[in-house]
DNA sequence: TTCACATGGTTGCATATGCAACTATAAAAC
DNA sequence: GTTTTATAGTTGCATATGCAACCATGTGAA
């Protein structure tokens, strides 16, 4: 409270810095090779290859994003004819969400890719301070959506 | 390399996602004092504030964004009458952005507010976790944007 | 002096996000 | 069984971001 406020080392200015840095660099890694996908289309496909056919508000939920967000993620993903929205029979009004083969077909790839970015972030820091850093955003996390 | 990868403990994930819970509560908190104000143009006025008559490109660089973006962001901020473009007599490409007197005006309150939101978000964190924390989000931007 | 190049800013297009309002369907209440 | 309420998804509007193309102005080189 005493201390003066300066921008450049506030939290939310190094978080958003730094995740706007990554995603840039993600997404600047995938074209690189030729992959025409982002890095939010990729959160949504790590979800579906471990678990196909889950509905759209299900995958809103794992990857913590709004589901109008995900109707958006999942029309760009149909375009790119990644994923298809099959109606579910048991509860008409759910949509659920497959791979197709075409989206099937890049996951080494595009984990390759991701692994060698996170590489290129992680330079130069050491592990428990890497370890440190995580729970401290996900408490961060956890103290702004249970709304104290 | 070895170990599998999952999306929930990624580092992007995990920046990412709490770096727009925090926006989110920021913008809440300013939308709930009566501010039609975002987190973003905020990050504009603090910079304004330490030094008005800046050029866009300057803001730019001091906020970490592109000129596109910093283009829109005054656009908000003029159509909200807290800045004005004003062009430089001596260099016509440049334009000196000014707060106005409305802009001046809440410096206190809005500073008020994100204090409020820095100390809901760091709850049960240590000090010395924060600036590990701060440290590794410092190193990640930088390994990201001197090309290596 | 003129031409090439660099710089500051804007615009168009694409993606991403969130709120509010809407439609359709399901489930609960009566 | 009909009415009410909740849930899944979409759409419109607003903000934010980035790339490429563009215009205007400044600068340096020939």
């Amino acid at each position: 409270m005493a201390k003066t406020y300066k921008l450049e080392n506030s939290l939310g200015y190094m978080m958003g810095r730094a995740a706007r840095s990554m995603g840039a660099r993600l997404n600047h890694n995938f074209t690189k090779a030729g992959y025409d996908i982002t890095c939010e289309q990729w959160g949504v496909l790590v979800n579906l290859w471990r678990n196909n056919g889950q509905s759209q508000q299900e995958l809103a939920g794992t990857t913590c994003k709004d589901k109008t967000s995900m109707t958006r993620l999942i029309d760009g993903l149909e375009r790119r004819n990644l994923v298809v929205r099959t109606p579910d029979k048991v509860d008409r009004r759910q949509k659920l969400i497959y791979l197709t083969n075409n989206g099937k077909k890049f996951q080494q790839e595009l984990l390759h890719i991701v692994e060698k970015t996170l590489n290129e972030a992680q330079q130069n820091v050491q592990a428990k301070d890497m370890d440190i850093c995580k729970k401290v955003l996900c408490r961060v996390y956890e103290n702004l959506t249970n709304q104290n």
